[in-house]
RNA sequence: GCGCCCGUAGCUCAGCGGAUAGAGCAAUUGACUACGGAUCAAUAGGCCGGGGGUUCAAAUCCCUCCGGGCGCACCA
């Protein structure tokens, strides 16, 4: 018996009782049947507040409602008893049998378990991280890396079609000041007043001496600029690349920008909102009159001086994504870009789709750096960069990505390097991660004592730890459901962390391997499918959290 | 002035209308000749920023005020 069973048929109860008034008109599906574990345990295992929903649509009180409905319920197979608390709450106690098939039927589930069919055959792209090629990924753009990452790893589950995309800026004028930056370090010229310093642009520099030697000397200023323009960018690009790969997070797509200006895309975006309507001149300059479609104000889709406005390449790159494919577009951008979100919204409103379908923006709070509690100011230009490695090197890809994905995007975070490698102990990643080496030791030792899993009785999952654990593993489904719709991660790190609770406790209580010279019993072999359930679901959960699930610490 | 996000235990944060608001860390006290003590048990700690409203039911939804962060370019 899991939670989706139970729903399907607490469902048809209720459209029962509908249909027995003669009402009409009324649709239910499961989504109505709100079945959650009560927090307190004496309410039993599962708790519904259809009765409280329906009462008024019947015309009759909550409690009246509840008790009918719960009397039919009680007959349902697997339910061991059922009674009406508080305003209306009908309260489900399954009886251990229904309740611990749960985890013969994880284990054959193994990898699969969890996923859903939310986004089935859906094509989706995730845009994030997209940091400049002048500099290395700052700590900023990290905290995308991860949970863009994860993101994808939910979507993937929910049955999407998933892309992960880079958009590679190599177009604008901070390329040219990057150029510009590294010229003059190999010429022992100050940095330009707009430029970057700091000393990753003097080893880049001179990696771009080692990889172009002897030529440049008698070149052109605008030939040298060019080749440090060329070749830095790659280094820098391969640079940014590396750093990702440690930290796990592979992108399938690398995206030019300076393609959408040279094949015309850019040119092609613009006259399909001039076919609209959407376009007119002023002030020498070509407009988007975004206004029509809800921004607040209008845009610059060709400059005065003849160069593409900023949002002229992010309408040709939309269009772009959309004519590769992708029903579902996502970017990931931090809160000092949120101005962003109107104007993308009227593009899309402009080209036909549908904002927040077809485009989605998900705009994450700053992440401040902290060195001993006072705030650290991080500037490229200045090279006061704390990088992606700094972070990995610090405490580990597993407990930085943890870090930064379990938390809401919604709320700022601090990054305290120091505190962060002093504290590693404490970051609740080893908390599951102990629990899933746990799991396997637990195995490898019962195997050793002759405990396997030839015998599956789950009516003796009966102690309170057990039921306990079967409720949280029978939430897994829902719980990667909701941070798929709800486009958050954390939610499944938090759903890990009281797995792992829920299994400690258990451990604590019940043995899978006997004592001494005791016997092994199907209790033993029973309880060894439920260690192996706990097991896949902390694998599983880690695993779309791109955190690694260690056999031992 | 306008817009987005936040305000919950000493600290960091969960809690997309449900019952007595939770976890980790920090504090105090217990548990290893028992499958890994990176664990477990227990104690303590809260006008959920203030005030109104909607609802059978509000930390959660709406309004308003206060406080904090971030934006409001023919920059990218």
């Amino acid at each position: 018996m899991n939670p989706a069973d139970l729903s399907q048929s607490i469902l048809s109860i209720a459209v029962a009782a509908v249909e027995r008034r003669g009402v009409t008109g009324v649709t239910l599906t499961v989504d109505d049947v709100l079945l959650e574990r009560p927090r307190n345990r004496d309410h039993g295992d599962w708790a519904s507040n259809i009765a409280m929903k329906l009462a008024k649509l019947l015309g009759v009180t909550p409690r009246d409602l509840a008790n009918e409905l719960a009397g039919v319920i009680g007959a349902i197979a697997g339910v061991a008893s059922v009674d009406v608390a508080g305003p209306g709450f009908i309260n489900i106690t399954l009886d251990a049998a229904a309740a611990g098939a749960l985890a013969q039927t994880i284990v054959e589930a193994g990898p699969s378990y969890g996923s859903g069919t939310l986004y089935d055959g859906v094509t989706i792209n995730l845009e994030f991280v997209s940091a400049n090629p002048t500099g290395p990924i700052h700590i900023g753009g990290v905290r995308w890396a991860a949970v863009g990452d994860s993101l994808a790893r939910i979507f993937r589950a929910q049955g999407g079609i998933v892309t992960r995309e880079y958009y590679f800026n190599d177009h604008g004028a901070q390329i040219d000041r990057f150029a510009r930056s590294l010229l003059a370090s190999y010429l022992d010229e100050p940095a330009p007043e707009d430029g970057y310093g700091g000393e990753y642009i003097s080893d880049i520099a001179a990696r771009v001496l080692n990889d172009y030697p002897g030529n440049l000397s008698n070149a052109t200023r605008e030939q040298q600029q060019e080749t440090f323009r060329a070749v830095g960018v790659e280094l820098m690009f391969g640079d940014i690349k590396a750093s990702l790969h440690a930290f796990g997070v592979v992108f399938d797509v690398y995206f030019h920008e300076n393609e959408l200006h040279e094949s015309g895309a850019v040119e092609r975006a613009i006259a399909r909102l001039r076919d609209l309507g959407a376009i007119y001149e002023a002030d020498g300059a070509t407009w988007f009159r975004s206004t029509d479609y809800g921004d607040d104000k209008d845009r610059v889709v060709i400059k005065s001086d003849g160069e593409a406005g900023y949002i002229s390449g992010d309408l040709a790159y939309y269009l772009n994504k959309r004519e590769r494919g992708f029903e579902r577009n996502f970017i990931m951008l931090g809160a000092d870009h949120h101005g962003y979100v109107r104007r993308l919204m009227a593009m899309t409103k402009a080209f036909g789709d549908e904002p927040h379908v077809n485009l989605e923006i998900l705009i994450g709070q700053m992440v401040n750096l902290v060195r001993d509690g006072n705030p650290h100011r991080m500037s490229k230009r200045a090279g006061t960069v704390v990088v992606l490695e700094d972070l990995i090197d610090a405490v580990g890809a597993d407990a930085g990505r943890y870090a930064l994905v379990r938390s809401s995007i919604d709320s700022q975070v601090d990054i305290d390097l120091d505190l962060w490698a002093r504290q590693t102990s404490d970051n609740p990643v080893f908390y599951v991660q102990y629990a899933h080496a746990r799991t396997r030791s637990v195995a490898k030792n019962a195997h050793g004592s002759g405990v396997d899993r030839s015998a599956f009785d789950p009516s003796l999952l009966a102690h309170p730890t057990e039921s306990i654990l079967l409720g949280v593993l029978a939430e897994f489904p829902r719980v990667v459901r909701q941070a798929a719709e709800l486009r958050e991660p954390h939610r499944v790190a938090r759903y890990a962390e009281e797995l792992a609770g829920a299994y400690h406790r258990w451990y604590d209580a019940c043995r899978v391997t006997p004592l001494g010279e005791e016997e092994v019993t199907d209790v033993h072999r029973t309880r060894l499918w439920l260690n192996d359930a706990t097991g896949t679901v902390l694998r599983n959960a880690l695993e779309l959290l791109g955190v690694s699930a260690p056999e031992r610490m």
